[in-house]
DNA sequence: CTTGTACCCTGACCGC
DNA sequence: TGCGGTCAGGGTACAA
């Protein structure tokens, strides 16, 4: 579910929150949320008791950095959520809790999720880091220059939509920012990634991280499932361009947007803006 | 190597 | 009110 700008919202709220509890103990009360290489009996005994010393985002995914070398990265995939202290309360919000983290300073920590096709993979620091190089570079991160971009869609010839969710490509893109960066771009989602031409590749570049930033200061996109900790909505639902907005005037040229489906997966674009 | 498809899971919504 | 079909900010396994 959440893409970049949202796990980073999570991220920042969490941290100053977790960085440096004590886990007393976890209680996991649906099982498949707990990703291999360990067993949920096997992650309860290893987290208790480990203590949180950083509170880290790469991609989409989460990571908690913890002592003995050991990472626990939290993929929310669709409808992962957090709530902590007393929003934990509130049961009818959280009726899916998958995960139930008890700390030192007698808060609760409760991860929600609906379809549970998020979780959890405790990993040695070097494996993490092994895993982690699959990703692509961060696009808001001082190495994602628009040769990068360029470098990273080369060869390609998937639809460039499908390329920017190529998560080896770019990591933090979701369905949302690929449709509105194409369209800040003025990029047509189908063209071949790699036909892409240099005017094209910097306006997209800029897109990307023009997207991304204003959708962090927004706290994120909410209109359907994602929450923030404790269930705060995102803003930046009211800026998209495109996103969901199949069959309305586009907001720069007043043509009506359309939806087409792209790898199975719903792309939004102006016809006009992005010829 | 790359690309497309099936699948994981539940709930909301729409048309009948 | 119920039922079936479709779809949802994701990612992985596998086939071609």
């Amino acid at each position: 579910m959440p893409e970049l700008p949202e796990v980073e919202t999570i991220r920042s709220d969490l941290e100053p929150l977790l960085v440096g509890r004590t886990i007393r103990d976890v209680r996991i009360h649906k099982p498949d949320i707990v990703l291999p290489p360990l067993g949920p009996t096997e992650f309860r005994a290893r987290l208790a008791g480990a203590s949180i010393a950083a509170v880290e985002r790469r991609g989409k995914s989460l990571l908690l950095r913890l002592d003995r070398a050991r990472v626990l990265q939290i993929q929310l995939r669709m409808t992962g959520r957090f709530a902590i202290g007393a929003q934990v309360r509130d049961r009818t919000e959280y009726r899916h809790v998958a995960a139930e983290f008890s700390l030192d300073d007698g808060a609760t920590l409760l991860y929600d999720d609906v379809r549970r096709l998020g979780g959890f993979c405790l990993l040695e620091a070097a494996e993490w880091a092994r895993k982690e190089r699959a990703l692509g570079p961060e696009p808001l991160g001082s190495s994602f220059s628009a040769a990068c971009l360029r470098d990273r869609l080369a060869g390609s010839r998937a639809p460039v939509k499908n390329a920017l969710l190529d998560q080896r490509r770019i990591a933090g893109l979701g369905n949302i920012y690929a449709s509105e960066a194409l369209f800040l771009a003025g990029v047509d989602p189908r063209r071949p990634a790699g036909e892409l031409g240099p005017d094209e590749i910097r306006r997209l570049h800029r897109a990307i991280r023009r997207v991304l930033r204003g959708a962090l200061a927004a706290a994120g996109t909410t209109f359907r499932d994602y929450r923030a900790v404790n269930g705060r909505s995102g803003r930046f639902q009211q800026f998209l361009h495109v996103y969901w907005r199949e069959g309305l005037g586009c907001r720069r040229c007043g043509a009506v947007v359309v939806r087409i489906v792209q790898a199975g997966r719903s792309t939004f674009l102006c016809p006009a803006c992005q010829a």
